[in-house]
RNA sequence: UCCCGGAUAGCUCAGUCGGUAGAGCAGCUGACUGUUAAUCAGCGGGCCGUAGGUUCAAGUCCUACUCCGGGAGCCA
């Protein structure tokens, strides 16, 4: 007789059925002559039932004696039980033993700390919540590719290592390239600016390394940025399609994602409530804001996280904060033709104190200009001689922004830390596992 | 780089006024036919982060260091 494998997620849908199920012991409750075992097998979590008088001795006992973890396989009967969590059992008839795992897995279904946790986080995949906002992650990337590429976007991956700053602010990770040193990319925009040129509507999504030692909740050395960038789009259309793009995510996860946000205790409420259009602020209108507040803030410079907290505290959906002074922001933004004190960038905070999430502008497309804010900023001319180049042959208004995924998740989980949104965290002292 | 907090059993923590170490959970042994982090009984388990100092006596007080957590700046 050939085996009926099935995956648990699918469980309710085969009721009455002799199936077999593989994975490992996630639980275990033995009650003498009863014994309740649930299994995971990565699609979900199922209660396998032993009774003694239905199994034999050798299993009944074996069973009994498994520790957690341990790699089992079961064939028995799927009944629609109310009891069970998930709304199905198997009613166990046979077991087969892969690998009967050491007594002493670490992590327990009770309160750990976060260091024990990160300190055994390829063994904390297994457990539920991580399980639940890995694949929230998971939605969300499928979800962002689907959204460009139903708009006719072509992704564009950008190096990874790089000659020289992109934005000439941040630390970058310096690595040795042969006879010459390199660095991680902290940005591929440059490389999506020229790549819009060619293809028109383009993204990059890829890893980003900051080496900047930033110890917060908000902050990884490694982490995957989505970019979108746009041939003749002008700062109010990427506006338009970043706010878009953030409804589109939101409706993506609570349409494939409820299970996995419950699990994770989050206010789905709140996530129903992003819809457009999003508030859009203006830096001043912000900072009059702030002053409303009664923040103390000093008018001309850039918003701090606790401002971004109070502003986004205003609304209960993201909020666009754009033209801020063009001191606080990149070289490579264009000024506001209408008052050449702001660029037109863009900042998206995303409520709950989540932070920012988005930061975006329209590039500056004059030679001359773009030139003069090289030398501005110091910047060495000769790495800057192919993005020079863009503006000397067909430049146009062009925009985009930059998403950090990892923001956009913890936001959408709830969860208070990006390390739970990435499946192994590189963080400042911590590089392991 | 700066500010704040922490380090005691495998895990989470308690440890008073300075007097030679405690609990819950996990593990192991046993009981139990509907458990939901089962319950009950029993058994093991410790260089109190490291080094120095004060003291008759230090987990406890002092100094330095190491590691960890959070925050600021910077950013996504």
């Amino acid at each position: 007789m050939t085996m009926n494998v099935v995956s648990i997620d699918s469980l309710t849908k085969h009721p009455g059925e002799s199936v077999t199920i593989r994975g490992w012991v996630y639980h275990l409750r033995a009650k003498g002559k009863l014994a309740f075992l649930v299994l995971r097998d990565g699609s979900g979590i199922a209660q396998c039932v032993f009774v003694k008088s239905e199994v034999d001795d050798a299993t009944f006992d074996e069973a009994q004696r498994l520790s957690m973890e341990s790699a089992i396989e079961i064939t028995g009967e799927v009944r629609l039980d109310a009891r069970a969590p998930g709304g199905a059992e198997i009613g166990v008839r046979a077991m087969k033993t892969y690998q009967k795992a050491a007594a002493d897995f670490p992590i327990q279904p009770k309160e750990h700390g976060t260091g024990f946790l990160m300190e055994n986080r390829h063994l904390w995949l297994r457990s539920r919540k991580p399980w639940a906002c890995l694949r929230v992650r998971d939605a969300v990337i499928r979800s962002i590719r689907g959204f460009f590429y139903e708009r006719g976007f072509v992704n564009i991956d950008s190096p990874i290592f790089t000659p020289a700053a992109c934005e000439g602010t941040s630390t970058l990770f310096e690595v040795e390239y042969f006879d010459e040193k390199a660095y991680l990319t902290q940005s591929g925009q440059l490389y999506a600016e020229a790549a819009a040129m060619a293809f028109g509507k383009v993204f990059t999504f890829g890893p980003t390394f900051r080496a900047e030692k930033s110890k917060t909740r908000r902050h990884l050395t490694e982490f995957w940025m989505i970019e979108p960038e746009v041939a003749f789009a002008e700062l109010n259309d990427i506006m338009d399609l970043a706010e878009a793009m953030l409804c589109h995510i939101v409706k993506s996860v609570l349409a494939e994602r409820r299970e996995e946000l419950t699990i994770l205790e989050r206010d789905i409420t709140k996530l129903e409530k992003i819809v457009p259009p999003f508030p859009r602020l203006s830096y001043t209108d912000a900072v009059d804001l702030l002053k409303q507040k009664g923040l103390p803030f000093e008018y001309g410079g850039d918003l701090g996280a606790p401002d971004e907290t109070a502003i986004g505290e205003n609304y209960d959906r993201p909020v666009m904060v754009h033209r801020y002074p063009h001191e606080v922001k990149a070289f490579y933004m264009k000024r506001d033709p209408q008052d050449s004190r702001f660029a037109l960038c863009v900042d998206v905070l995303a409520p709950e104190g989540y932070g920012e999430i988005i930061g975006g502008s329209q590039r500056e497309e004059n030679l001359d200009i773009l030139e003069g804010r090289i030398a501005d900023h110091k910047l060495p001319r000769e790495a800057f001689a192919w993005y020079l180049d863009l503006r000397r042959f067909g430049s146009v208004p062009h925009s985009g922004f930059g998403m950090g995924l990892e923001r956009c998740v913890a936001w959408l989980t709830g969860v208070d830390h990006l390390r739970e949104c990435i499946p192994f965290p590189r963080m400042l002292y911590r590089i392991y596992p």
